[in-house]
DNA sequence: AAAGATTGTTGTTGACGACAACAATTGATG
DNA sequence: CATCAATTGTTGTCGTCAACAACAATCTTT
């Protein structure tokens, strides 16, 4: 942090510029404005790129659909397992879903604090919890689906619904 | 921090567990093992969360195929555009790109330090910076992208190639 | 010249993935 | 049965990343 000596900011206009007028770019413009007309290159044919660009869009999507009930993608991903499959132990649960059980913990702690979810000691491994909704877990996440589904259909409205359909089914193999 | 009263693992064994044997899961599993049978619900008809453990694989395969020169998708997606695009300002790309410029500033510095990128400052706006390759950014680019279409073909085979086309035309509107 | 916007920068916050260590407990092996 | 390895939940740290807020320097507009 320290050794970061700044060479243009401060000392601007000590150093001569000495550039021809502009190196033009490899489209039509000079310098770094507005225009929307940027060249991607290479990036355009990486599915990286594009699917980073759409997630980001996804997810804040969803966070914003679903800010009414402050609820986040992941803890929407946990309540749905464990509401579909009670009694998991939270290495299951983490395994499922690709969180790291590290991770689950403090996600876990959130949904409980709230009231949502429960840890129950499991009577055959005093080592695992099983995971279980509450009455009012169950309750809310009806809820949290039905706003989940709006969000999706905004994905449709964006995408199209048959290319929604049709990213579900390229990518089932990652679920 | 502090609040968290742990009611189960150090005080296990003092809560009676009445339960009965086991509420049995909705499947046929009655404890959380590593049984791979256990059901998403609602998770599979959503796209946000397949793009996420999508993006997830990709971006791992990225590093790793690109581990050997040490890039890392977001600075290879900068490094591209200002190739394609010399002189651009920070803002440009930033914005250009979806990363916030201050972001940016950290990005530039790495790529700066490891001489591939140098920013120039502009004659016409003594605010802004013109980003430029410099000559070893430029060779080594062409690198990174051998690479960068290595691990495409990654993508690929994983998905097919058909699908990965398909994929990329469907999310173009977000590149 | 004054007011407002833009550009690069610094800093903070919070979500997240990765990793390492630990105590409690279980399971397997001798 | 005693012991050792493996598992489970937990705590902690580290680094990446997005989102904001503030700031000085500089442009633009009036």
């Amino acid at each position: 942090m320290a050794s970061k000596q700044q060479t243009s900011r401060k000392a601007a206009g000590t150093r001569a510029a000495i550039r021809r007028p502009q190196a033009r770019a490899a489209n039509g413009r000079t310098q770094g404005d507005a225009g929307d007309d940027i060249g991607l290159d290479a990036l355009v044919g990486h599915a990286g790129y594009a699917v980073r660009r759409f997630q980001l869009w996804i997810f804040q999507d969803f966070i914003k659909t679903l800010a009414t009930v402050d609820i986040r993608p992941t803890q929407y991903s946990v309540m749905t397992v464990i509401g579909a499959n009670p009694g998991l132990s939270q290495m299951a649960v983490a395994k499922r879903l690709g969180i790291e059980r590290a991770r689950l913990v403090h996600l876990l702690d959130s949904l409980e604090e709230r009231a949502f979810v429960s840890r129950i000691p499991s009577a055959t491994d005093r080592r695992s919890h099983a995971l279980h909704l509450t009455g009012p877990g169950k309750t809310a996440l009806v809820q949290f689906k039905r706003l989940a589904a709006e969000h999706e259909r905004h994905v449709a409205d964006k995408i199209g619904r048959e290319n929604r359909e049709q990213l579900l089914r390229i990518l089932a193999c990652f679920t």
